[in-house]
RNA sequence: GGAGGGGUUCCCGAGUGGCCAAAGGGAUCAGACUGUAAAUCUGCCGGUUCUACCUUCGGAGGUUCGAAUCCUCCCCCCUCCA
């Protein structure tokens, strides 16, 4: 019983120290002290940010409580993880408005009931500056050098700020101040998690355990997802593109999602995995996957709805039932198609649009146009399509 | 501080005076096939009033009938030496 709930808890995840250690945690039988921190640096939260929120809610699910830490105290110091450049902190302003932002898009996922949501500058907005030397004596240069990107850097020759040491080491005590047993991160926080065991020790603590997710793999399934990267799906995304970027990735990339964004249980997973080994249509569970995931973000209705016009639009052809209506104004003979694309944002430019008539990407009310030079008449009024995706209703009006 | 190498269209990368809007690959996009999957094939892949013209090859000048290609100055990156 108890192998199958850490067996759960630890799915998908990259890494979990020390399993004994949790084994004796969750032996004591009372809700775990589960913490998770998070930079209020980027308030557009993709799936890619929520691994980690649902492995949240699963603990939460199991019985535990969620501290949820927005470092907004560290915030403002900058967390050297990852890039190799110093980043520049953030304004006090500027991470409570982020910090709300965060909250509002959070508790679609997490159970408010069992959450408390923490901000560090409350003790180290409170510790002195011989209190931070103290904290700073806990820990030696040399271990410090073996954090990866500090390493690198070090070895380059490229600038190390004494502050960035620090961050490291509040976040460590972020877990003293919070008695935390278990701490979740992503795998390139491993060495900050690890920091808060230690520190934890030295503070007469039971040390935390340890559960690192890995990075969720964007929309081409080889890169990370971001927004920059423009592979991600927004957890603000509207229903439709949601559940239609869902279905648009491979299959091998579901099940990957499967894992790290669905909340149905491993041994139902595994068991889809194998039905579809054995022959049944990956395209039924991506649709389930997608129905689950814009369920959560949208709620039932919607996502219902949305299976719907997926079904309809690219399974039966038809024209979606919300689309952008448009209108433009020219002169009395007319406006050429070319033109018309492009005033109404459905090309780039005329010569794209060229390019997407020639390919016979182009439709009007369904029928496909060949001329490059169709001119249209003012005062009409018709669907235009640019390749499978891209509609509008536009107007033409006389000026 | 010294020596050398390099910055080309979204990315990588060819191009060393005209045939260059610039090879090749990748990505994107579109078409076919499908399950808006993958793989594959095809096409496209700066802009426009499109058989032509305009803007682009780190930046600014210059030489030339003509420059991504030659010259001058400047900015940035990399390698080796001190």
């Amino acid at each position: 019983m108890l192998k199958q709930t850490i067996a759960q808890l630890a799915y998908g995840a990259d890494e979990l120290l020390v399993e004994a250690e949790l084994v004796k945690k969750l032996e004591e039988n009372r809700p775990l002290v589960i913490k998770a921190g998070f930079d209020p640096t980027a308030p557009d939260l993709h799936l890619g940010h929520t691994v980690l929120i649902n492995k949240l809610r699963q603990f939460q699910d199991a019985g535990h409580r969620v501290h949820f830490l927005i470092g907004d105290f560290t915030a403002m110091i900058g967390d050297p993880t990852g890039k190799n450049v110093t980043r520049k902190p953030l304004s006090r302003e500027e991470v409570l408005e982020n910090a709300k932002t965060y909250q509002e898009q959070v508790f679609k996922i997490l159970n408010p009931e069992k959450t408390e949501i923490c901000f560090n500058s409350t003790w180290m907005g409170a510790m002195s500056s011989a209190d931070m030397i103290q904290l700073a004596a806990k820990h030696t240069v040399a271990r410090m050098l073996e954090r990866d990107d500090f390493h690198k850097r070090y070895k380059n020759g490229q600038p190390i700020a004494i502050h960035e040491f620090l961050y490291p080491l509040v976040q460590g005590y972020d877990s003293v101040a919070m008695k935390a047993d278990v701490e979740l991160g992503g795998t390139d926080q491993k060495f900050n998690l690890l920091m808060g065991r230690h520190l934890q020790e030295i503070y007469g603590q039971k040390p935390q355990v340890v559960l690192t997710m890995p990075i969720l793999e964007g929309l081409d399934g080889v890169q990370k997802m971001s927004k920059s990267l423009n592979n991600y799906i927004g957890i603000a995304d509207a229903p439709d593109d949601m559940f239609g970027k869902i279905m648009s990735i491979s299959d091998e990339l579901m099940w990957r999602y499967y894992i790290l964004l669905s909340f149905k249980p491993m041994s139902d997973i595994e068991a889809d995995k194998k039905a579809c080994t054995e022959g049944a249509n990956p395209r039924d569970y991506k649709m389930a996957l997608g129905l689950e995931i814009v369920t959560r973000f949208h709620g039932e209705g919607a996502a219902k709805q949305a299976v719907e016009n997926f079904v309809a639009r690219f399974q039966k052809g038809a024209l979606p039932d919300e689309m952008p209506h448009i209108r433009l104004d020219t002169a009395s003979e007319g406006i050429a198609i070319t033109n018309l694309l492009k005033d109404a944002g459905l090309t780039a430019s005329t010569s794209e649009a060229i390019r997407m008539i020639k390919q016979g990407a182009v439709k009007i009310d369904g029928e496909r146009v060949d001329d490059v030079k169709r001119v249209i008449a003012a005062g009409s009024r018709h669907v235009y399509q640019v390749g499978k995706r891209k509609f509008a209703e536009i107007e033409i009006l006389a000026a």
